[in-house]
RNA sequence: CGCGGGGUGGAGCAGGGGUAGCUCGUCGGGCUCAUAACCCGAAGGUCGUUGGUUCAAAUCCAGCUCCCGCAACCA
């Protein structure tokens, strides 16, 4: 019976379409369940997405569908993807799977029942877009933690899970076991969440209807974290009849998770399992993000990736390399389009290909493309390569135990670039000039194949469909391309024989690809222009317009909002007493050079409060490019003009 | 004092008390098997700043400063 290997990815949240940070997670995973694989295991991969919670419930009454339409069609788009990028997962999961929603009433009922779950009712501080409970230490300034607005006084009744029972428990396990990576996130978590004693977690929500019922109170349904968490036992068949993996598969090997997710992953959900008597998961990891140019991606920034797009112009298999190579173990990685391409080029087409390319190129070349039995080792001139490549196979091992996928790459290219300068050392094309040198130039060519081969047996979990190409160039098969023949050197027949074929990764013409990607770019600008004339059916009437009332004021001083990057707060005299404005123009303007300028603002906006200031009306201004600028008016016009 | 990460040659990073290292780029050279690729060499850094500990500090400690991310973000 082989050794199991159960490895997930978070269950995604399909609010949006997938982005290059949840193919990052994916990918990753992916190699490392291929990895696995490689070496015997028996592997469960498992992926999915979390679809309850309000957040989607609200998306799809955007969208004008029905949550579980909404969440369908995403899902579809995640399962295209993870086809394309040649992810090998063995289950996918849904949280509105009923066999899901079986396991997660089961274990709340359980819960329940040990009293591990608790009805209280809740007066404590509650913000309503976050969903969330908080406790009066855990505010800011007396807002919400997570999203820094007003929370509002709740006292309805709520289901609490019993966490601060676990408070020791938990310590200990993030303390001192191997639990948790990188150890750098540990101090975090503890310092901000467990030192002062775990608090109980409130589970329930009266108000969210798209999710899952607590089965010994309908009225309520539950948070979207306990039921997601859920997800990773639910999937292998516990309490549920759906699947008979638990056993089998249960404790997870490693659950994979971006850094923002750890703290749930690495308190909440072993609390659960040991409210349970389950097993705790035996690692968890959290990555960090993928940088674009230096700032996180988003869609106003117009720097979404589409790795769809990269994949088909680069090769998914380039595209997955430059993700995982260029992620530092622990810390976040910085990426644009030109990183992607110099190291597709350097690594892949250079190094790499370019090796295989001249190999078997001058195998045909000088052979025919059959190396003769006869050949003559050089064992002092041989000796680095050949211990290098014979000694790869343990470096990866390692490597990928721990995850460090990055530096588990960097040492495969380090004998890819060993290997072509033993070219040079060596230099076959003299010694092919003589006759008496074909032993010695067989024995060169030779050592260069099995080094190739080494190599791409371990690179095979990495890029999938390129391995086997490289196998068929260099005439490696069978018994010559499993896992466990990459520790040995000198596996490759006598007289092995080799077939040239196409380029395996084309160099790419750097600035040529870099503008044709931006024009791709400035391409997709006018359509979202186009989505906005669409808002023409959002025609208003002379009567909708009166309705707001636009006066003119003059701004008597205005100051900077130290807590906001964004924000100035702007005293205005709007000719009747004046008022308050805040306004997020502060990269545009400073306080000074708006001081006694007159402008026009919207006079009956609701009053909102902002980063804790009272805003009383917002000021008019317009997009300039990439700037903004605020709409002025003659110095002559009285304060509290009505604008019409 | 909201939380967190970070300031090391042109770029991206590694190192983490004792001659400052890697990849890319640049310059020079070599080679010609190969995808204008490959190999060798060179230039280029007082390791953000100030102070402290030490025989010795990029490395430890303290302050300062700047950048980035989260959060906020009514243009």
């Amino acid at each position: 019976m082989n050794k199991k290997f159960y490895i997930t990815t978070p269950i995604y949240y399909p609010s949006g379409n997938p982005h290059i940070g949840t193919c990052y997670t994916t990918v990753a995973c992916d190699v490392i369940a291929r990895y696995k694989r490689m070496q015997g295991y028996n592997v469960m991969f498992l992926t999915g997405t979390d679809e309850h919670g309000a957040k989607i419930q609200a998306a799809a009454e955007k969208a004008g569908m029905t949550p579980k339409e909404y969440v369908d069609g995403i899902v579809a788009k995640f399962k295209e993807l993870w086809s394309f990028m040649n992810i090998s997962y063995d289950r996918y999961i849904r949280t509105t799977d009923d066999y899901h929603i079986q396991t997660v009433q089961n274990i709340l009922t359980k819960l329940y029942e040990k009293g591990y779950i608790y009805k209280g009712s809740y007066e404590g501080k509650y913000c309503v877009p976050c969903e969330s409970f908080w406790t009066d230490t855990q505010l800011v300034d007396g807002k919400c933690p997570d999203c820094g607005r007003e929370v509002i006084d709740s006292k309805e009744e709520a289901y609490f899970l019993k966490l601060s029972d676990f408070t020791d428990r938990i310590t200990d396990l993030l303390q001192n076991s191997d639990y948790l990576r990188p150890e750098s996130r540990i101090n975090e978590m503890i310092n901000n969440f467990v030192k002062d004693g775990l608090e109980d977690l409130c589970i329930s929500r009266a108000s969210v209807k798209w999710g899952i019922p607590l089965p010994f109170d309908e009225k309520h349904t539950v948070y979207v974290w306990l039921d997601a968490l859920i997800n990773y036992i639910s999937a292998l068949g516990y309490e549920n009849d759906a699947y008979d993996d638990f056993n089998r598969m249960w404790p997870a090997d490693l659950h994979m998770t971006a850094k923002e997710i750890v703290r749930f992953h690495s308190i909440v959900w072993p609390a659960m399992l040991m409210m349970l008597d389950v097993p705790v998961p035996k690692r968890l990891y959290g990555h960090g993000w993928i940088n674009f140019n230096g700032a996180k991606m988003s869609k106003s920034l117009g720097n979404v990736i589409n790795p769809l797009i990269l994949g088909e112009r680069y090769g998914v298999d380039a595209v997955r390399y430059q993700m995982l190579r260029d992620m530092p173990y622990g810390s976040d990685s910085n990426f644009s389009n030109e990183i992607m391409i110099n190291r597709i080029n350097s690594d892949l087409a250079n190094d790499l290909g370019n090796l295989v390319s001249r190999t078997v190129a001058m195998a045909v070349k000088y052979f025919d493309g059959t190396l003769p039995a006869e050949k003559r080792s050089d064992d002092d001139a041989d000796k680095e390569l050949v211990e290098m490549a014979a000694g790869l196979k343990a470096k990866v091992d390692e490597l990928i135990e721990i995850p460090q996928l990055s530096n588990a790459l960097t040492e495969i290219f380090k004998v890819v670039s060993r290997a072509n300068k033993y070219i040079d050392e060596t230099a076959p094309w003299v010694l092919a000039k003589d006759e008496a040198n074909k032993p010695r130039l067989a024995a060169v060519l030779y050592n260069l194949l099995e080094t190739i081969r080494i190599v791409s047996i371990l690179l095979s979990a990495f890029m999938p469909s390129t391995a086997p190409k490289i196998f068929e160039q260099i005439g490696a098969s069978g018994d010559e391309i499993t896992y466990h023949s990459c520790g040995k050197f000198g596996v490759l027949s006598d007289t092995v024989t080799v077939h040239k074929g196409d380029t395996l990764f084309p160099r790419i013409d750097l600035e040529k690809e870099i503008d044709e990607l931006n024009a791709m770019l400035t391409a997709e600008q006018p359509k979202i222009k186009e989505d906005e004339d669409l808002d023409k059916a959002g025609i208003i009437t002379i009567e909708d317009f009166s309705k707001v009332k636009l006066r003119t004021g003059e701004i008597v001083s205005c100051e900077k909002i130290k807590k906001a990057k964004k924000l100035l707060k702007i005293q205005l005299d709007d000719g009747r007493g004046g008022r308050q404005i805040v306004s997020g123009i502060a990269q545009y303007y400073t306080p000074e050079e708006l001081i006694g300028k007159k402008i026009i603002f919207v006079a009956n906006l609701a009053e909102a409060k902002l980063c804790g200031e009272v805003s009383q009306g917002m000021l008019l201004a317009c997009d300039a490019g990439d700037k903004v600028q605020v709409v002025f008016v003659n110095k002559d016009t009285p304060n509290g003009s009505t604008v019409r």
